[in-house]
DNA sequence: TCAAAAGTGTTGGACCTACACCCATGT
DNA sequence: ACATGGGTGTAGGTCCAACACTTTTGA
């Protein structure tokens, strides 16, 4: 890009003090995969998803959970915002990250207008991080309601997400609106109720959203165990995911491409020992995309 | 949401203008599909995509085309901003639209730090717009690059993105690196060179790049189509966007269930006439996701 | 008559679903 | 011995690519 003489003097006279702007932000959405427990010495444990939530120290919204996320300045771009902000306050460093969507509603921050980037991120850490709590992700649907028109119809559904650990559980309330009439289609979700601060129940719905739909036809899952895992800890995770069951042969044959057979098992369970996989780097190699 | 006696007294005293922020911006990249000229009496026009430019009238890059944009106020949202921006500057009310992605690079403008925030716009009229140009969109590959290791691979990719109509000319050259090692997966996209303003040209290639993922699982494709079409216009806009032919019988199945027979029928041409077809609203009503 | 597009039918193969079945282990 | 998970095989169906073929029109 170059800058032309003209520019050049426009830039010398600019200032951008004189417009209003809004606050930006990004807002950190982290996810792992962890074990139930379990006790009987032959069952394998069942996963469950985690979010990790803070509990917010100054205003607004004191006292209540939140995702992390902070302001960003003119220094860094907001992907740097991003990781450093995890880093910081959070201790992560490595982790799968993508951007997930902007908000910019105008009361979703009381304190003034704040358009948020947010940012979907996994990680396989079973240890604690600072500063927060993980809680454990269900989601429930209340309701589904679909009406049909002859040019379109509409469908609406409630959900319940409920984020819980031993102490505390957040309880919130999402309806997720579609019209489709003549090609306009215009998809809405709205917070009926949340126990979690500004719209960040919004936020972990979008990427738990997000998750699913990638889960098909990416490679995301991999993100949330550790480097060596069994095909049936896989296929929890992604049943876990898509909160269905699966067939474990098809599993196996569906995924084979993805994953490389290590010389490794696992043993000391009350059933045959099972070999460990590591994800095949190489599976989508081919692909003429992007 | 509700907000405590806390945090009310800490909203009273609550400044924003001690932090130094960047400006937020929305830029709408607006597709649309037309006919190509065709002077044979038995052959059918081939499509073409376009993409709506305007030349900047103000620094900087005075005179340089750019998508259209604008910097977003404090008394709408984003959407509502990118519908006004749309109506005010190029005069287009109805329109297919999506959030893109947000560009945070700190360089991207030259005046001062903006954060912008893309939208890719669809719309099938085939009317001019104000305050701007359609460009045909014509994107070629240079050049493909894989590397193999054994944890892992990248690939690089050089395309040209050509954007011209009668009178102008312009031309960009993309570098995409993907790298993939150990579940760290980058995807960058570089500006080689361009004749746009801004960032603008990596917007679009992010833009087509949107629309070619989700021809395949949604209904996006007739969104740049008259209500009214026959399905070899479907196909052929297909084959545009997608870059390769299709077969017709297989192409005729696949999209069986999007569309809706009407009673009416081309003619003056001379071939056998094509019964039209209009979108079928309902086709995905059933899909239990979001 | 003929070139071009509209539209249907068929065949072989790839892949998916569902289920049955055997293997290996620790207690 | 046995409950549990690990892992393979297969029959039936669906879907898709490829190609052949018929129909209809305006000049």
């Amino acid at each position: 890009m170059e800058i032309s003489n003209q520019d050049k003097k426009f830039l010398e006279l600019y200032s951008d003090s004189e417009y209003q702007k809004p606050s930006v932000s990004i807002d950190a959405i982290i996810f792992r995969m962890v074990d139930k427990d379990c006790n009987n010495y032959r069952k394998l444990p069942q996963k469950k998803l985690q979010v990790f939530l803070t509990k917010r120290k100054y205003p607004p919204f004191v006292g209540q959970y939140a995702i992390i996320g902070t302001f960003i300045d003119l220094n860094h771009t907001l992907n740097e915002t991003m990781k450093l902000c995890v880093k910081n306050k959070v201790g992560l460093e490595k982790f799968y990250n993508e951007q997930l969507f902007t908000f910019g509603e105008k009361q979703r921050d009381p304190r003034t207008r704040v358009v948020s980037v947010s940012y979907l991120l996994l990680t396989s850490a079973q240890e604690e991080l600072e500063n927060g709590e993980w809680f454990d992700v269900d989601l429930e649907r209340l309701s589904t309601n679909i009406s049909s028109f002859n040019d379109g119809y509409s469908r609406e559904k409630t959900v319940k997400l409920i984020l819980s650990n031993s102490e505390t559980k957040l309880e919130s309330i999402l309806k997720i609106k579609i019209e489709n009439k003549e090609l306009e289609t215009t998809k809405d979700v709205e917070i009926v109720s949340t126990e979690l601060a500004f719209d960040h129940i919004k936020m972990i719905y979008y990427a738990i959203d997000r998750i699913k739909n990638k889960l098909e036809y990416t490679d995301i899952a991999f993100n949330l165990l550790p480097k060596k895992f069994t095909l049936t800890e896989l296929k929890n995770c992604y049943e876990v995911l898509l909160g269905t069951k699966l067939l474990d042969a098809n599993f196996r044959r569906k995924i084979n491409g993805l994953v490389l057979p290590l010389n490794e098992f696992t043993s000391d369970k009350g059933h045959r020992p099972s070999q460990l996989f590591k994800h095949n780097p190489n599976w989508d190699k081919d692909n003429d995309e992007l």
